[in-house]
DNA sequence: GGCCGGCGCATCGTATACGATCGTGGTCAC
DNA sequence: GTGACCACGATCGTATACGATGCGCCGGCC
């Protein structure tokens, strides 16, 4: 028993979810890792119902697996799954973006581009590049064009998308340096269409080549499986 | 209802899912309508606890939605959340069947025309017009079309959203019969864009249109507000 | 007559308890 | 030596029990 007390705010089973959920993100617990319920629930100083219910929210996110009698583990992203939602992620954000295009403030693309300056500035100074800042400014940077959509449920498919490939994308520019350049370079295109007021199919389009790139430069680094073309770009 | 005995291969929270699923599916529980655990666990002959987990899934998937100490109720479908997500299926959707294109065999372009065909048939033979047969025939005919699609998560994607809208695209053909006839038209063009190898994209393309003009019907007939302009169509 | 505070019911939230199932290691027969 | 069977431990699945919370009703006070 840690904090009981005051069950003002979330329930328990809520705590459970977000403790896992950061507990995923952060690699504390990583892929394939067992999640038995017990112990959980004892590390978190309740009992196993608030577990169950929250691994079963996990599973209807696919951050879990889960088997009958056997027990729950962290969702293994294996090089299919995890192409796939990449994928998935680049056709819907790439609409959600296009869609928002005409509905950024200029404000919203002064910060959009002082983040990719920051992004810039990384890749040159920063000595020992670091991929988990670089990737954190990358998402910043999308979210940005991605939030005025005003379709919510894309907005929310878009962030379900990115929370299910989870840390794994801390790893895209780990594995992928180089591509790091082109992303900054891109993005700065991007932001030129943008302004320009350039075809809302344009802007989709670019954003699909975009992403397509990212996922092409780690496939390639992979390994070279047949790979099922990258959209319909 | 009561039919215990055999957990063979159900578990009694995915028993309760399911049966909820259905349930929101046929309208038996229509939306706004209140689920208490406790009646739900007589019902269907369980205690409450799988109750719960399966109306945390359905919360997940969007189905129900939950507040604290008060309980569950199936989801309002307003006309905004609608809209939004029927707008997010067509784009899915339209990028699944696109990729699937090249995967269909000649069978499935022969079961495609002949769902179609019974759609027609339906049209004008049935009298009384049967709005529920006619959207479960359609559903059919886009199944055929997406399911090859190579990326699984895709397919998933579209399923989830369809499950989402539920019943409400039972509803639509109840309201705009005209279309109905227009529908089964386009699906011809489809396949035939299909069947000659027209470009990925063009197959996207016609896909958005088609589903835009669904929407778009629906919309007119009910209320002409902002429309946030179908897709990037 | 209308507003405010307390009581009781309905329902949820969580803990605990117990039966069911799966995986594993050891033993026996072949 | 190898394979199958059995017994055991770990863990899950569900039921039941009890405390907590929110909501509506009723009576008192202004």
């Amino acid at each position: 028993m840690t904090d009981v007390g005051a069950p003002a705010t979330l329930s328990k089973s809520q705590q459970a979810y977000h403790w896992l959920k950061g507990q995923i993100a952060n690699q504390q617990l990583t892929p394939g890792r067992r999640l038995v319920l017990g112990s959980i629930a004892a590390e978190l100083g309740m009992s196993v119902v608030p577990v169950r219910e929250a691994i079963r929210q996990l599973e209807a996110e696919g951050l879990v697996t889960y088997e009958r009698n056997v027990g729950a583990h962290v969702s293994m992203v294996d090089e299919n799954r995890y192409r796939a939602s990449m994928q998935a992620l680049s056709l819907i954000e790439a609409a959600a973006t296009a869609m928002a295009a005409r509905e950024l403030t200029a404000g919203d693309l002064r910060r959009a581009r002082e983040v990719n300056e920051r992004m810039y500035a990384q890749l040159v100074d920063a000595d020992p590049f670091d991929p988990h800042a670089f990737t954190a400014l990358n998402q910043q940077f999308h979210a940005i064009l991605y939030r005025r959509c005003p379709n919510a449920r894309l907005v929310e498919l878009v962030e379900a998308e990115w929370a299910r490939l989870g840390n794994m994308r801390d790893s895209i520019f780990t594995f992928v340096p180089d591509r790091a350049g082109t992303s900054v370079a891109e993005h700065e295109e991007i932001l030129g269409l943008i302004e320009r007021g350039a075809p809302i199919d344009d802007i989709e389009q670019q954003l699909r080549l975009h992403r397509a790139g990212t996922l092409q430069a780690f496939l390639s680094r992979t390994l070279s499986e047949h790979a099922t073309e990258g959209g319909t770009a």
